[in-house]
DNA sequence: TTCGGAAATGATATGTTGTATCTTAACACG
DNA sequence: CGTGTTAAGATACAACATATCATTTCCGAA
């Protein structure tokens, strides 16, 4: 079935998880960084790095650059932290970092909020179509535009 | 196997398939139009608005706006005569217009081309689970990145 | 302890993508 | 013809992303 439980982080809780895995892969975590996953961790939906920057700027009373933003969002992309959602152009901490799964996103067109799904049967599925025209390093990007429950 | 036959155009002949289909639908093939879907099918990989605006000017010696191309191309979109690659921020031109399928777009990260792919059981499975989690107005997107063949 | 190198962040500039607003031009129809 | 509608142009700006170089921080070796 490809199920299999996951560790729900959140808060204090998230933030310690994330921690823990950025530093098994022998990288720092610094103040700045913790307050960019912070602020991160705190939008409801996916934020874009400006979003970030504007909201770590005023906690920190201390500006925060836009490029810094993304060089630490793109080492939280690839350590597993966060994810880019591409037809968002934004950003989503992982509420359960260290569990490596291609994600499938769904995005409410109008409220904005995104839901994290995992299925991993049909993710193989995408891969395996990819695999089949002779791709490699292969990543799926695969999401959902539409209307949520709450706004039809 | 939800397999079946396209009429894959190219050249002239996708330029009447695509003027058909908006004509169709009660819209203008103008000059403007023309120019910019046949711009877009002269890319052989996803073309940002910048880069058929650019493209066009010179065609015809006088300068179109971003705007216009954007307009234009949001209208191919809603038509089915161009797709959108979300992870590309482009547009490709839709070499069978008026079969309307949700896509599979791989793209190689080193040469950028980008294949189009129908699975149309793969992009069913993918809408269902939107429709699970109480979405409507469901807009798929399934894009691959990754390296090509001939990149590898 | 301080020196020197490496890694992280900051400052700044600029490039790219996308929209908003208003004006002008083309066109269709009475 | 005139008049209303649709298409396109001009312009400005907002939003997203990267490049480059300077500064700071941190850590280990002398």
């Amino acid at each position: 079935m490809g199920k299999h439980n996951h560790h729900e982080h959140e808060g204090e809780s998230l933030a310690d998880a994330a921690r823990a895995n950025l530093e098994k892969s022998g990288e720092k975590w610094t103040d700045t960084r913790a307050a960019i996953f912070d602020a991160l961790a705190g939008f409801s939906r996916p934020a874009s790095a400006y979003d970030i920057a504007e909201l770590v700027s005023a906690a920190r009373g201390k500006r925060v650059a836009p490029n810094s933003v993304y060089r630490i969002l793109d080492l939280f992309v690839a350590n597993n932290l966060a994810m880019r959602v591409e037809s968002a152009n934004a950003y989503l901490a992982n509420s359960h970092p260290g569990c490596a799964h291609d994600c499938i996103f769904l995005v409410c067109d109008t409220c904005g909020e995104a839901t994290h799904i995992d299925d991993d049967p049909l993710s193989q599925q995408v891969r395996t179509v990819a695999k089949s025209q002779g791709f490699s390093s292969i990543r799926p990007v695969i999401e959902v535009r539409g209307i949520c429950q709450k706004c039809s």
